[in-house]
DNA sequence: ACCTGAACACCGTTCAAGT
DNA sequence: ACCTGAACACCGTTCAAGT
């Protein structure tokens, strides 16, 4: 994308952002394989080339739509305990990524650099900070957090479609399960610190 | 691939895991980008279109590699304590891990049903039964590990490509962090499991 | 039994040319 | 300012034809 004066930036975001709305609807209907340049430029009326105009490459898009993804997401009430936090911000990013299918392979494709995304890494990172851990450990948490989730989701794609076999778990169960074996193990790892001191 | 007589069976075997160890060695040299059919059959001189007698499609590739990567990894003894157990066992998957390079992406884009796959996912299990978890809980313990060994290393080859940042963290430390939070995490489960009784 | 050339139906991307 | 047709350099895969 060329930089824009200020005057064409709002037809401009417009156009943008129906691109990638479009693109994200087909990643939730189609899957992300079958998100190609053509196929979006069908389904907004236009053809392949002509998306270049509006986008860099299918990298851009990518970000641009991981970005939109998380914007969806809001960090829960500061105030709580770490814990609860913790489980809530796991609970609605559950819920968007099941919400928007497939979003979790838009996220994993893409370097969380965009604003809203940092955004959100920062917010949980002060979350650990305040919570009373290492500075080191303060990364791993968070890291180890946002992996869990995606990881997880991924995996409830997939399960969620063959529902055939009778084998399959309940996945809500699963979840949190996951989520609180990381909180405990945190918690353990606090303690730790603390008696160290 | 056709079924072969017995008398067939040897040559053929080595066909195959010539192709399977070439195409191992792209993936770790040059990314699994890299790894078309064409780039591989150029590495055996042959031509692309030849490989499709020896392997049915692009994907049973793959999964002969990620079979192939899986055996390296021997499972602990079983007489230890299941903690020691998990950290030795993940310590053996990251070796193999870094050792081929990028292999985890064969991993993750292939699904866990050849045998020896199965085998260790058999083992982990038996660990967590043996250890005392609930029925249910023994299939979300082994995803968890196998996750988080996975989405870790894969962050660790994209992170130890750009050593440019000062930034970059003590990955082995990180690595083992994360183990023990698991650890410590499945532990308080165990316990709560058990003071419910 | 094993390999090949040529083709098919796709990709992402570029660019001169249109309006 | 925005869009297009045509092309380029790729993919995975198939298949009749060679040896």
């Amino acid at each position: 994308m060329r930089k824009k004066k200020p005057s064409e930036r709002k037809t401009n975001k417009l156009d943008q952002s129906l691109i990638v709305h479009a693109a994200i609807d087909i990643i939730q209907e189609e899957g992300i394989d079958k998100l190609t340049m053509r196929r979006l430029a069908q389904k907004l009326n236009i053809k392949g080339a002509s998306l270049y105009w509006h986008v860099q490459d299918k990298n851009e898009l990518l970000s641009l739509a991981a970005e939109e993804i998380c914007q969806r997401i809001q960090f829960p009430d500061e105030r709580l305990p770490w814990e609860e936090q913790l489980l809530e911000f796991g609970r609605r990013c559950r819920n968007t990524y099941l919400q928007i299918r497939n979003s979790v392979h838009v996220l994993v494709a893409t370097p969380p650099i965009t604003p809203y995304r940092m955004h959100l890494i920062h917010k949980i990172n002060r979350l650990f900070e305040l919570a009373g851990f290492k500075k080191e450990d303060v990364f791993s948490a968070g890291w180890m957090l946002n992996n869990y989730i995606c990881s997880f989701i991924l995996d409830e794609y997939r399960l969620a479609d063959m529902e055939s076999d009778v084998g399959v778990p309940d996945l809500e169960r699963e979840f949190y399960f996951g989520i609180d074996v990381l909180i405990k193990g945190f918690r353990y790892k606090l303690q730790e610190g603390r008696t160290k001191l």
